[in-house]
DNA sequence: AAACTAGTCAACCGCTAGTCA
DNA sequence: GTGACTAGCGGTTGACTAGTT
């Protein structure tokens, strides 16, 4: 099918900037025969424009119930708080800030918010402090497996390596599949004496998106801070809240089911698209036992499958 | 005063989902 | 089931402005 484009410059259509008088014609077209009907409305209200402009004009515009004007403190937060939970869904960010519209938060985000983000050190993306390991990321032809270590000697280093190795695998494999920060977070920490970065190899497309979008890529970061309990849990009523879904005994490494509030909203949408992640992932795990590392699938854990089940369902 | 740079934001583009004949 | 069309979304662009050199 080929799609008649919207905006044909042979017909000539006008772009750019809007005039006060193309205003006033959109205006008093929409208020006397109200939104909608898009494609015809230019021919109809004398306009020299695409349909899809003059919606566009409408919206971010010309609605009466636009509030125009600086962003309040109380505004801020909910935009802060509601980027959290949707991540970069403008439109149903703006359906909760009556008065202004998707385009408009989305510039305040792009152009305030997550400058002053960075500046306090919170990752605009995933709402969490940047550490100082993730400040030093590697240059993307050495990251495709990172290990910051402490001094703990060689043999420690070959013993990280080959658990990195792991998680980079799991990385590759179900990166792209889910949210990078939920993905962090069911996977966990590492072992208290271990930073690991590692990641899948990055191109230079996905280098680029990543630097504006919050969609899932394959590029995983995770730091040990040997701290997991400081995420907090929505699970916390739960019967199988703090247990671990799989723990890697010689190396200490542990990968939790720690889930912080906005992770568990993602979840919450796709629970059972999870729960045939976390499936695949039990495979996937004890596929990587036969590479002798000494992993515990979730279903010889003291935990059973059925307990991960129920948790996502 | 002129040139340059950085920030802002309205508007555009490409894509997708939904609807209807 | 298919194609045409509409509406809406998120990312990007470019014109404009203010500040700096």
């Amino acid at each position: 099918m080929v799609r008649t484009p919207c905006c044909r410059a042979e017909l000539g259509l006008k772009k750019g900037a809007w005039t006060p008088g193309e205003d006033q014609k959109l205006t008093s077209y929409v208020n006397r025969h109200g939104e909608g009907g898009w494609r015809t409305l230019p021919e109809k209200a004398g306009l020299k424009r695409c349909g899809k402009s003059c919606r566009l004009r409408w919206a971010n515009y010309l609605r009466p119930d636009i509030k125009r004007g600086e962003f309040t403190e109380d505004e801020e937060r909910s935009i802060i708080s509601l980027h959290a939970l949707h991540g970069n869904k403008w439109a149903a960010i703006a359906r909760g800030l009556p008065g202004r519209t998707d385009n408009e938060i989305k510039n305040y985000w792009n152009t305030h918010i997550k400058k002053r983000l960075i500046k306090k050190g919170v990752d605009p993306l995933t709402h969490k402090s940047i550490s100082a390991n993730l400040q030093d990321i590697p240059k993307k032809q050495d990251i495709n497996q990172t290990i910051i270590m402490s001094d703990d000697g060689p043999d420690h280093s070959a013993k990280v390596k080959k658990s990195a190795r792991f998680l980079n695998r799991v990385a590759n494999r179900f990166g792209k599949r889910i949210n990078q920060s939920v993905l962090s977070e069911i996977i966990g920490s590492g072992g208290t004496h271990t930073t690991i970065t590692t990641s899948a190899t990055v191109d230079s497309e996905s280098d680029k998106s990543a630097s504006s979008s919050f969609a899932p890529t394959s590029n995983l970061l995770m730091t040990a801070n040997g701290n997991a309990t400081s995420s907090p849990s929505a699970f916390s009523e739960s019967s199988i809240n703090d247990r671990l879904m799989y723990w890697d005994k010689e190396y200490n490494i542990e990968f939790s089911t720690f889930l912080n509030d906005e992770d568990f909203m993602v979840l919450e949408e796709s629970c059972a698209e999870n729960n045939e992640f976390m499936k695949e992932l039990t495979r996937f795990l004890q596929e990587d036992e036969t590479d002798n590392i000494e992993m515990m699938p979730v279903n010889e854990h003291q935990d059973s499958f059925e307990d991960i089940d129920n948790y996502f369902a």
